[in-house]
DNA sequence: GTGGAAGCGGAAGAGCTTTCCGTTAATATA
DNA sequence: TATATTAACGGAAAGCTCTTCCGCTTCCAC
Protein backbone atom coordinates (compact mmCIF):
# COMPACT_ATOMS: atom_id res chain seq x y z
CA UNK A 1 0.00 0.00 0.00
CA UNK A 2 3.02 2.22 1.03
CA UNK A 3 5.21 3.76 -1.65
CA UNK A 4 8.99 2.23 -1.13
CA UNK A 5 10.60 3.52 1.49
CA UNK A 6 13.07 6.80 0.78
CA UNK A 7 15.90 5.22 3.75
CA UNK A 8 16.48 1.73 4.58
CA UNK A 9 14.59 0.40 7.33
CA UNK A 10 15.29 -2.53 9.80
CA UNK A 11 18.70 -3.82 11.15
CA UNK A 12 21.69 -1.54 11.52
CA UNK A 13 22.37 -0.29 7.76
CA UNK A 14 23.61 2.76 7.28
CA UNK A 15 21.08 5.39 7.04
CA UNK A 16 21.85 7.27 3.23
CA UNK A 17 18.66 8.52 1.93
CA UNK A 18 17.90 7.55 -1.38
CA UNK A 19 19.31 9.95 -3.99
CA UNK A 20 16.97 12.23 -5.09
CA UNK A 21 17.32 12.11 -8.93
CA UNK A 22 16.79 8.83 -8.55
CA UNK A 23 13.49 9.08 -7.40
CA UNK A 24 12.65 11.14 -9.82
CA UNK A 25 13.74 9.01 -13.00
CA UNK A 26 11.53 5.94 -11.42
CA UNK A 27 8.64 8.68 -11.37
CA UNK A 28 9.41 9.94 -14.83
CA UNK A 29 9.81 5.86 -15.89
CA UNK A 30 6.32 5.12 -14.40
CA UNK A 31 4.85 8.20 -16.18
CA UNK A 32 5.97 7.12 -19.14
CA UNK A 33 5.48 3.67 -18.58
CA UNK A 34 1.62 4.92 -17.93
CA UNK A 35 1.43 6.91 -21.17
CA UNK A 36 2.97 3.29 -23.19
CA UNK A 37 1.07 0.81 -21.15
CA UNK A 38 -1.92 2.74 -22.71
CA UNK A 39 -0.99 2.86 -26.27
CA UNK A 40 0.63 -0.27 -26.67
CA UNK A 41 -0.87 -2.55 -23.57
CA UNK A 42 1.77 -4.15 -21.52
CA UNK A 43 3.86 -6.18 -23.47
CA UNK A 44 5.32 -3.38 -25.17
CA UNK A 45 9.23 -3.09 -25.51
CA UNK A 46 11.26 -1.50 -22.86
CA UNK A 47 13.24 0.52 -25.42
CA UNK A 48 10.25 2.28 -25.75
CA UNK A 49 9.99 3.40 -22.32
CA UNK A 50 12.93 4.27 -21.98
CA UNK A 51 12.90 6.65 -24.79
CA UNK A 52 9.97 8.01 -23.59
CA UNK A 53 11.58 8.91 -20.32
CA UNK A 54 14.90 10.12 -21.36
CA UNK A 55 16.68 7.43 -19.80
CA UNK A 56 18.80 4.42 -20.20
CA UNK A 57 17.65 0.82 -20.21
CA UNK A 58 20.11 0.01 -17.66
CA UNK A 59 18.15 2.19 -15.14
CA UNK A 60 14.58 0.88 -16.16
CA UNK A 61 15.95 -2.22 -14.51
CA UNK A 62 18.00 -0.93 -12.01
CA UNK A 63 14.54 0.42 -10.50
CA UNK A 64 12.34 -2.58 -11.73
CA UNK A 65 14.26 -5.85 -12.11
CA UNK A 66 10.78 -7.31 -13.29
CA UNK A 67 8.34 -6.17 -15.97
CA UNK A 68 5.44 -6.64 -12.84
CA UNK A 69 7.47 -4.14 -10.76
CA UNK A 70 6.52 -1.58 -13.07
CA UNK A 71 3.17 -2.88 -14.32
CA UNK A 72 2.50 -2.59 -10.49
CA UNK A 73 3.88 0.54 -9.92
CA UNK A 74 2.05 1.58 -12.40
CA UNK A 75 -1.35 0.17 -11.51
CA UNK A 76 -0.94 0.39 -7.65
CA UNK A 77 -3.10 3.17 -7.27
CA UNK A 78 -5.96 1.74 -9.48
CA UNK A 79 -6.20 -1.40 -7.76
CA UNK A 80 -6.24 -0.19 -4.24
CA UNK A 81 -8.91 2.42 -5.04
CA UNK A 82 -10.63 -0.80 -6.35
CA UNK A 83 -10.32 -2.82 -3.27
CA UNK A 84 -11.50 0.05 -1.01
CA UNK A 85 -14.55 0.66 -3.02
CA UNK A 86 -15.79 -2.66 -1.17
CA UNK A 87 -16.11 -0.50 2.06
CA UNK A 88 -18.15 2.54 0.79
CA UNK A 89 -20.51 0.17 -1.69
CA UNK A 90 -20.67 -2.29 1.50
CA UNK A 91 -21.72 0.71 3.52
CA UNK A 92 -24.43 1.83 0.71
CA UNK A 93 -26.44 -0.63 -0.09
CA UNK A 94 -27.56 -4.16 0.61
CA UNK A 95 -24.85 -7.09 0.28
CA UNK A 96 -26.04 -8.54 -2.67
CA UNK A 97 -26.50 -5.30 -4.66
CA UNK A 98 -23.14 -3.93 -3.49
CA UNK A 99 -21.79 -7.31 -4.78
CA UNK A 100 -22.90 -6.82 -8.32
CA UNK A 101 -21.84 -2.98 -8.02
CA UNK A 102 -18.76 -3.77 -7.25
CA UNK A 103 -18.00 -6.70 -9.13
CA UNK A 104 -19.64 -3.60 -11.95
CA UNK A 105 -16.19 -1.10 -10.38
CA UNK A 106 -13.71 -4.22 -10.73
CA UNK A 107 -14.70 -5.32 -14.35
CA UNK A 108 -14.24 -1.49 -15.64
CA UNK A 109 -10.56 -1.81 -13.63
CA UNK A 110 -9.94 -4.67 -15.76
CA UNK A 111 -11.43 -3.43 -18.96
CA UNK A 112 -10.18 -0.22 -18.80
CA UNK A 113 -6.40 -0.82 -18.46
CA UNK A 114 -5.51 -2.73 -21.22
CA UNK A 115 -3.26 -5.97 -20.15
CA UNK A 116 -3.98 -5.88 -17.15
CA UNK A 117 -6.88 -8.91 -17.36
CA UNK A 118 -3.69 -10.45 -19.59
CA UNK A 119 -1.03 -9.83 -17.61
CA UNK A 120 -2.81 -11.89 -14.24
CA UNK A 121 -3.45 -14.62 -16.27
CA UNK A 122 0.17 -14.97 -17.81
CA UNK A 123 2.35 -17.78 -17.51
CA UNK A 124 5.00 -15.60 -17.09
CA UNK A 125 6.84 -15.31 -13.53
CA UNK A 126 7.86 -11.90 -14.59
CA UNK A 127 4.40 -11.00 -13.40
CA UNK A 128 4.32 -12.75 -10.43
CA UNK A 129 4.46 -10.01 -8.13
CA UNK A 130 1.80 -8.08 -9.80
CA UNK A 131 -0.25 -11.25 -9.32
CA UNK A 132 0.94 -11.26 -5.54
CA UNK A 133 -0.68 -7.71 -5.15
CA UNK A 134 -3.66 -8.24 -6.89
CA UNK A 135 -4.42 -10.95 -4.43
CA UNK A 136 -3.26 -9.77 -1.17
CA UNK A 137 -5.26 -6.39 -1.42
CA UNK A 138 -8.58 -7.42 -3.55
CA UNK A 139 -9.71 -10.92 -2.56
CA UNK A 140 -9.75 -10.12 1.87
CA UNK A 141 -11.56 -7.03 0.66
CA UNK A 142 -14.18 -8.50 -1.76
CA UNK A 143 -14.30 -11.89 1.14
CA UNK A 144 -16.35 -10.37 3.92
CA UNK A 145 -18.57 -8.75 1.10
CA UNK A 146 -19.34 -12.43 -0.74
CA UNK A 147 -19.60 -13.97 2.85
CA UNK A 148 -23.02 -11.50 3.36
CA UNK A 149 -24.20 -11.77 -0.14
CA UNK A 150 -24.30 -15.71 0.43
CA UNK A 151 -25.54 -15.17 3.80
CA UNK A 152 -28.84 -13.55 2.39
CA UNK A 153 -29.57 -16.69 0.36
CA UNK A 154 -29.55 -15.11 -3.24
CA UNK A 155 -26.20 -15.75 -4.11
CA UNK A 156 -24.47 -19.05 -4.23
CA UNK A 157 -22.15 -19.78 -1.92
CA UNK A 158 -20.17 -22.55 -2.65
CA UNK A 159 -17.36 -20.25 -4.77
CA UNK A 160 -15.15 -18.70 -2.78
CA UNK A 161 -13.73 -14.94 -3.45
CA UNK A 162 -10.66 -16.18 -5.11
CA UNK A 163 -12.67 -18.32 -7.75
CA UNK A 164 -15.07 -15.30 -8.11
CA UNK A 165 -12.44 -13.07 -9.00
CA UNK A 166 -10.49 -15.60 -10.99
CA UNK A 167 -13.26 -15.94 -13.20
CA UNK A 168 -14.40 -12.70 -13.47
CA UNK A 169 -11.25 -11.84 -14.98
CA UNK A 170 -11.30 -14.32 -17.47
CA UNK A 171 -14.37 -13.61 -19.16
CA UNK A 172 -13.32 -9.77 -19.08
CA UNK A 173 -10.13 -11.37 -21.67
CA UNK A 174 -10.23 -9.34 -24.73
CA UNK A 175 -11.36 -11.93 -27.29
CA UNK A 176 -9.45 -11.04 -30.72
CA UNK A 177 -12.37 -10.42 -33.57
CA UNK A 178 -14.95 -9.71 -31.71
CA UNK A 179 -18.02 -7.06 -30.67
CA UNK A 180 -17.87 -5.06 -28.03
CA UNK A 181 -21.05 -5.85 -26.02
CA UNK A 182 -20.20 -9.46 -26.07
CA UNK A 183 -17.80 -9.56 -22.39
CA UNK A 184 -21.09 -7.72 -21.07
CA UNK A 185 -23.30 -10.29 -22.05
CA UNK A 186 -20.96 -13.45 -20.97
CA UNK A 187 -20.55 -11.55 -17.33
CA UNK A 188 -24.13 -11.06 -17.74
CA UNK A 189 -24.55 -14.66 -17.76
CA UNK A 190 -21.89 -16.04 -15.42
CA UNK A 191 -23.75 -13.23 -12.88
CA UNK A 192 -27.10 -15.15 -13.24
CA UNK A 193 -25.78 -18.17 -12.18
CA UNK A 194 -24.03 -16.87 -9.15
CA UNK A 195 -27.37 -15.87 -8.17
CA UNK A 196 -29.88 -18.57 -9.70
CA UNK A 197 -29.64 -21.30 -7.27
CA UNK A 198 -31.54 -20.98 -4.29
CA UNK A 199 -30.20 -23.98 -2.80
CA UNK A 200 -28.81 -22.67 1.01
CA UNK A 201 -26.43 -25.30 1.60
CA UNK A 202 -25.97 -28.32 -0.97
CA UNK A 203 -24.09 -28.80 -3.82
CA UNK A 204 -25.09 -26.20 -6.67
CA UNK A 205 -27.47 -28.52 -8.78
CA UNK A 206 -25.68 -28.42 -12.28
CA UNK A 207 -24.64 -31.52 -13.42
CA UNK A 208 -21.48 -32.87 -11.30
CA UNK A 209 -18.12 -31.61 -12.66
CA UNK A 210 -15.61 -33.61 -14.36
CA UNK A 211 -12.58 -34.18 -13.12
CA UNK A 212 -9.38 -32.50 -14.68
CA UNK A 213 -7.36 -34.62 -16.73
CA UNK B 1 -11.49 -31.20 -42.63
CA UNK B 2 -8.99 -33.03 -45.68
CA UNK B 3 -5.45 -32.86 -45.65
CA UNK B 4 -3.46 -30.55 -48.02
CA UNK B 5 -3.79 -31.93 -50.76
CA UNK B 6 -0.75 -33.34 -52.98
CA UNK B 7 -1.77 -32.12 -56.38
CA UNK B 8 -2.36 -28.59 -56.85
CA UNK B 9 -5.97 -27.92 -57.39
CA UNK B 10 -8.18 -25.89 -59.35
CA UNK B 11 -6.77 -23.91 -62.87
CA UNK B 12 -4.59 -24.85 -65.26
CA UNK B 13 -1.34 -25.27 -62.94
CA UNK B 14 1.03 -27.83 -64.47
CA UNK B 15 -0.58 -31.53 -62.22
CA UNK B 16 2.95 -32.22 -60.50
CA UNK B 17 2.91 -33.95 -57.29
CA UNK B 18 4.33 -33.14 -53.90
CA UNK B 19 7.76 -35.29 -53.63
CA UNK B 20 7.37 -37.90 -51.02
CA UNK B 21 10.52 -36.48 -48.79
CA UNK B 22 8.49 -33.65 -48.89
CA UNK B 23 5.37 -35.25 -47.61
CA UNK B 24 7.60 -37.21 -45.14
CA UNK B 25 9.11 -34.05 -43.61
CA UNK B 26 5.82 -32.60 -42.89
CA UNK B 27 4.83 -35.33 -41.57
CA UNK B 28 7.63 -35.51 -39.12
CA UNK B 29 7.58 -32.17 -38.18
CA UNK B 30 3.62 -32.57 -37.18
CA UNK B 31 4.69 -35.92 -35.23
CA UNK B 32 7.85 -33.78 -33.45
CA UNK B 33 5.39 -30.82 -32.48
CA UNK B 34 2.90 -33.01 -31.21
CA UNK B 35 5.09 -34.45 -28.65
CA UNK B 36 6.84 -30.67 -28.13
CA UNK B 37 3.61 -29.26 -27.59
CA UNK B 38 2.41 -31.66 -25.28
CA UNK B 39 5.87 -30.71 -23.17
CA UNK B 40 5.86 -27.48 -23.16
CA UNK B 41 2.74 -25.80 -24.79
CA UNK B 42 2.21 -24.37 -27.94
CA UNK B 43 4.89 -21.51 -27.39
CA UNK B 44 7.87 -24.15 -27.46
CA UNK B 45 10.84 -22.95 -29.70
CA UNK B 46 10.73 -23.82 -32.97
CA UNK B 47 14.34 -24.60 -32.82
CA UNK B 48 13.25 -27.86 -30.08
CA UNK B 49 10.71 -29.40 -32.53
CA UNK B 50 13.39 -29.05 -35.65
CA UNK B 51 15.62 -30.41 -34.00
CA UNK B 52 13.29 -33.37 -32.88
CA UNK B 53 12.27 -34.27 -36.09
CA UNK B 54 16.01 -34.33 -37.25
CA UNK B 55 15.28 -31.16 -39.86
CA UNK B 56 16.18 -27.63 -40.02
CA UNK B 57 14.37 -24.39 -39.19
CA UNK B 58 13.81 -23.49 -43.12
CA UNK B 59 11.67 -26.52 -43.58
CA UNK B 60 9.87 -26.14 -40.57
CA UNK B 61 9.61 -22.39 -42.17
CA UNK B 62 8.88 -23.72 -45.81
CA UNK B 63 5.96 -25.89 -44.79
CA UNK B 64 4.47 -24.16 -41.94
CA UNK B 65 5.06 -20.77 -42.64
CA UNK B 66 2.53 -19.29 -39.07
CA UNK B 67 2.83 -21.14 -36.46
CA UNK B 68 -1.03 -21.55 -36.08
CA UNK B 69 -0.61 -24.01 -39.61
CA UNK B 70 1.73 -25.79 -37.66
CA UNK B 71 -0.29 -26.39 -34.14
CA UNK B 72 -3.61 -26.63 -36.39
CA UNK B 73 -1.78 -29.49 -38.32
CA UNK B 74 -1.16 -30.42 -34.65
CA UNK B 75 -4.96 -30.78 -34.01
CA UNK B 76 -6.89 -30.61 -36.89
CA UNK B 77 -8.61 -34.17 -36.39
CA UNK B 78 -9.21 -33.74 -32.96
CA UNK B 79 -11.04 -30.16 -33.55
CA UNK B 80 -12.98 -32.14 -36.12
CA UNK B 81 -14.03 -34.73 -33.98
CA UNK B 82 -15.24 -32.62 -31.47
CA UNK B 83 -17.75 -30.60 -33.92
CA UNK B 84 -18.84 -33.82 -35.43
CA UNK B 85 -19.57 -34.78 -32.01
CA UNK B 86 -22.58 -32.01 -32.04
CA UNK B 87 -24.85 -34.73 -34.66
CA UNK B 88 -23.90 -37.51 -32.54
CA UNK B 89 -24.76 -36.25 -29.18
CA UNK B 90 -27.47 -34.43 -31.15
CA UNK B 91 -29.75 -37.42 -31.81
CA UNK B 92 -28.99 -39.43 -28.98
CA UNK B 93 -30.53 -36.84 -26.12
CA UNK B 94 -33.05 -33.76 -25.82
CA UNK B 95 -31.12 -30.81 -26.75
CA UNK B 96 -30.86 -29.61 -23.48
CA UNK B 97 -28.61 -32.73 -22.73
CA UNK B 98 -26.84 -32.65 -25.59
CA UNK B 99 -25.67 -29.16 -25.60
CA UNK B 100 -24.65 -29.40 -21.79
CA UNK B 101 -23.00 -32.63 -23.32
CA UNK B 102 -21.26 -31.01 -25.77
CA UNK B 103 -20.19 -28.38 -23.75
CA UNK B 104 -18.71 -30.82 -21.64
CA UNK B 105 -16.70 -32.57 -24.11
CA UNK B 106 -15.64 -28.89 -25.95
CA UNK B 107 -13.95 -28.59 -22.39
CA UNK B 108 -12.35 -31.31 -22.62
CA UNK B 109 -10.49 -30.83 -25.58
CA UNK B 110 -9.29 -27.17 -24.43
CA UNK B 111 -8.19 -28.38 -21.37
CA UNK B 112 -6.36 -31.63 -22.44
CA UNK B 113 -4.59 -29.67 -25.16
CA UNK B 114 -2.66 -27.43 -23.20
CA UNK B 115 -1.90 -23.92 -24.67
CA UNK B 116 -4.98 -24.42 -27.17
CA UNK B 117 -7.42 -21.76 -24.96
CA UNK B 118 -4.65 -19.81 -24.85
CA UNK B 119 -4.14 -19.68 -28.69
CA UNK B 120 -7.26 -19.13 -29.13
CA UNK B 121 -7.57 -16.07 -27.41
CA UNK B 122 -3.72 -14.93 -28.53
CA UNK B 123 -3.44 -11.48 -30.10
CA UNK B 124 -0.75 -12.57 -32.22
CA UNK B 125 -1.55 -12.92 -35.43
CA UNK B 126 0.48 -15.88 -35.91
CA UNK B 127 -2.87 -18.11 -34.53
CA UNK B 128 -5.44 -15.99 -37.01
CA UNK B 129 -5.38 -19.93 -39.16
CA UNK B 130 -5.81 -21.73 -36.11
CA UNK B 131 -8.82 -19.62 -35.01
CA UNK B 132 -10.37 -19.36 -38.40
CA UNK B 133 -10.43 -22.93 -38.93
CA UNK B 134 -11.70 -23.30 -35.22
CA UNK B 135 -14.69 -20.78 -36.07
CA UNK B 136 -15.38 -22.77 -39.39
CA UNK B 137 -15.91 -25.73 -37.69
CA UNK B 138 -16.83 -25.51 -34.32
CA UNK B 139 -19.40 -22.86 -34.33
CA UNK B 140 -21.43 -24.15 -37.13
CA UNK B 141 -21.77 -27.07 -35.68
CA UNK B 142 -22.95 -25.66 -32.24
CA UNK B 143 -25.62 -23.54 -33.59
CA UNK B 144 -28.40 -25.68 -34.68
CA UNK B 145 -28.14 -27.20 -30.99
CA UNK B 146 -27.80 -24.06 -29.29
CA UNK B 147 -30.88 -22.99 -31.15
CA UNK B 148 -32.65 -26.50 -30.56
CA UNK B 149 -32.43 -26.08 -27.13
CA UNK B 150 -32.79 -22.11 -26.66
CA UNK B 151 -35.98 -23.10 -28.21
CA UNK B 152 -37.20 -25.80 -25.87
CA UNK B 153 -37.47 -22.55 -23.35
CA UNK B 154 -34.99 -23.75 -20.59
CA UNK B 155 -31.93 -22.07 -22.16
CA UNK B 156 -31.56 -18.72 -22.87
CA UNK B 157 -31.65 -17.47 -26.17
CA UNK B 158 -30.18 -13.90 -25.74
CA UNK B 159 -26.49 -15.28 -26.52
CA UNK B 160 -25.31 -17.00 -30.18
CA UNK B 161 -23.06 -19.62 -30.84
CA UNK B 162 -20.12 -18.02 -31.17
CA UNK B 163 -20.28 -15.94 -27.87
CA UNK B 164 -21.10 -19.37 -26.15
CA UNK B 165 -17.43 -20.91 -27.31
CA UNK B 166 -15.79 -17.97 -26.55
CA UNK B 167 -17.12 -17.29 -22.91
CA UNK B 168 -16.36 -21.12 -22.18
CA UNK B 169 -13.21 -21.05 -23.88
CA UNK B 170 -12.12 -18.16 -21.55
CA UNK B 171 -13.61 -19.85 -18.49
CA UNK B 172 -11.21 -22.87 -19.16
CA UNK B 173 -8.13 -20.93 -19.82
CA UNK B 174 -5.66 -22.09 -17.06
CA UNK B 175 -4.77 -19.81 -14.09
CA UNK B 176 -1.36 -20.07 -13.02
CA UNK B 177 -1.87 -21.28 -9.35
CA UNK B 178 -5.13 -22.38 -9.16
CA UNK B 179 -6.16 -25.89 -7.50
CA UNK B 180 -7.79 -28.24 -10.16
CA UNK B 181 -11.31 -27.99 -9.14
CA UNK B 182 -12.06 -24.04 -10.04
CA UNK B 183 -12.58 -24.67 -13.40
CA UNK B 184 -15.22 -26.85 -13.42
CA UNK B 185 -16.48 -25.15 -10.96
CA UNK B 186 -16.97 -21.83 -12.87
CA UNK B 187 -17.91 -23.34 -15.72
CA UNK B 188 -20.48 -25.08 -13.57
CA UNK B 189 -21.42 -21.19 -12.59
CA UNK B 190 -21.88 -20.06 -16.03
CA UNK B 191 -23.77 -23.03 -17.42
CA UNK B 192 -26.42 -22.29 -14.53
CA UNK B 193 -26.61 -18.81 -16.16
CA UNK B 194 -26.94 -21.19 -19.31
CA UNK B 195 -30.23 -22.38 -18.00
CA UNK B 196 -31.77 -20.33 -15.30
CA UNK B 197 -33.41 -17.60 -17.36
CA UNK B 198 -36.87 -18.55 -17.71
CA UNK B 199 -38.04 -15.63 -20.09
CA UNK B 200 -38.98 -16.84 -23.26
CA UNK B 201 -38.26 -13.29 -25.20
CA UNK B 202 -37.64 -10.73 -23.49
CA UNK B 203 -33.88 -9.67 -22.42
CA UNK B 204 -32.26 -11.16 -19.70
CA UNK B 205 -33.30 -9.95 -16.26
CA UNK B 206 -29.57 -9.11 -15.04
CA UNK B 207 -28.70 -5.40 -14.45
CA UNK B 208 -28.09 -3.57 -18.11
CA UNK B 209 -24.63 -4.25 -18.81
CA UNK B 210 -22.75 -1.44 -19.20
CA UNK B 211 -21.07 -0.09 -22.20
CA UNK B 212 -17.27 -0.69 -22.66
CA UNK B 213 -14.60 1.97 -22.24
C1' DG C 1 20.55 -41.29 -67.55
C1' DT C 2 19.73 -36.42 -67.15
C1' DG C 3 17.76 -31.58 -66.75
C1' DG C 4 15.22 -28.79 -64.00
C1' DA C 5 12.41 -27.79 -60.26
C1' DA C 6 11.24 -28.80 -55.47
C1' DG C 7 13.04 -28.98 -51.33
C1' DC C 8 16.73 -28.68 -47.75
C1' DG C 9 19.80 -26.52 -44.15
C1' DG C 10 21.70 -23.26 -41.63
C1' DA C 11 23.82 -18.64 -41.82
C1' DA C 12 22.33 -14.11 -41.31
C1' DG C 13 19.45 -10.31 -39.89
C1' DA C 14 16.29 -8.20 -36.87
C1' DG C 15 14.06 -7.56 -32.44
C1' DC C 16 13.76 -8.33 -27.83
C1' DT C 17 15.30 -8.94 -22.79
C1' DT C 18 18.73 -8.76 -19.38
C1' DT C 19 23.44 -8.17 -17.53
C1' DC C 20 27.53 -5.78 -16.73
C1' DC C 21 30.81 -2.31 -15.81
C1' DG C 22 33.25 2.17 -16.83
C1' DT C 23 31.74 6.76 -16.15
C1' DT C 24 29.04 10.51 -14.08
C1' DA C 25 27.35 13.24 -10.59
C1' DA C 26 24.66 13.70 -5.95
C1' DT C 27 25.59 13.83 -1.20
C1' DA C 28 28.18 13.84 3.26
C1' DT C 29 31.71 15.75 5.46
C1' DA C 30 35.23 18.98 6.58
C1' DT D 1 33.35 25.71 -0.81
C1' DA D 2 36.14 21.68 -1.78
C1' DT D 3 36.63 16.91 -1.79
C1' DA D 4 35.81 11.86 -1.16
C1' DT D 5 32.54 8.45 -1.49
C1' DT D 6 29.52 5.68 -3.81
C1' DA D 7 24.73 5.41 -5.72
C1' DA D 8 23.07 5.65 -9.97
C1' DC D 9 23.46 6.18 -14.96
C1' DG D 10 23.87 4.61 -19.86
C1' DG D 11 24.49 1.84 -23.41
C1' DA D 12 27.37 -1.93 -25.27
C1' DA D 13 27.17 -6.71 -25.39
C1' DA D 14 25.43 -11.32 -24.69
C1' DG D 15 21.88 -14.37 -25.41
C1' DC D 16 17.51 -15.80 -26.92
C1' DT D 17 14.02 -15.87 -30.24
C1' DC D 18 11.65 -15.71 -34.96
C1' DT D 19 11.98 -15.28 -39.83
C1' DT D 20 14.19 -14.75 -44.35
C1' DC D 21 17.23 -15.97 -47.80
C1' DC D 22 20.03 -18.46 -50.99
C1' DG D 23 23.53 -21.96 -52.46
C1' DC D 24 23.41 -26.81 -52.52
C1' DT D 25 21.05 -31.34 -52.75
C1' DT D 26 17.68 -34.61 -54.06
C1' DC D 27 13.82 -36.28 -56.41
C1' DC D 28 11.03 -37.03 -60.43
C1' DA D 29 9.44 -36.82 -65.31
C1' DC D 30 10.97 -37.60 -69.44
Amino acid sequence: MSEQPDRAVGDGTPPRRRRVDARQNMDALVAAATAVFADEGVDAPAKQITDRAGLGVGTLYRHFPRRSDLVLAVLRHEIDTCADAVATLGAAHDPETALVAWLDRYTALLAHKQGLAHALHSEDPAFEALRGHFDARIEPALRPLLAAAAATGRVRDDLDAQELLHAVALLCLPVPGEEPGHRDRRLAVFLDGLRCTSAGEGPAPSPPARRPS
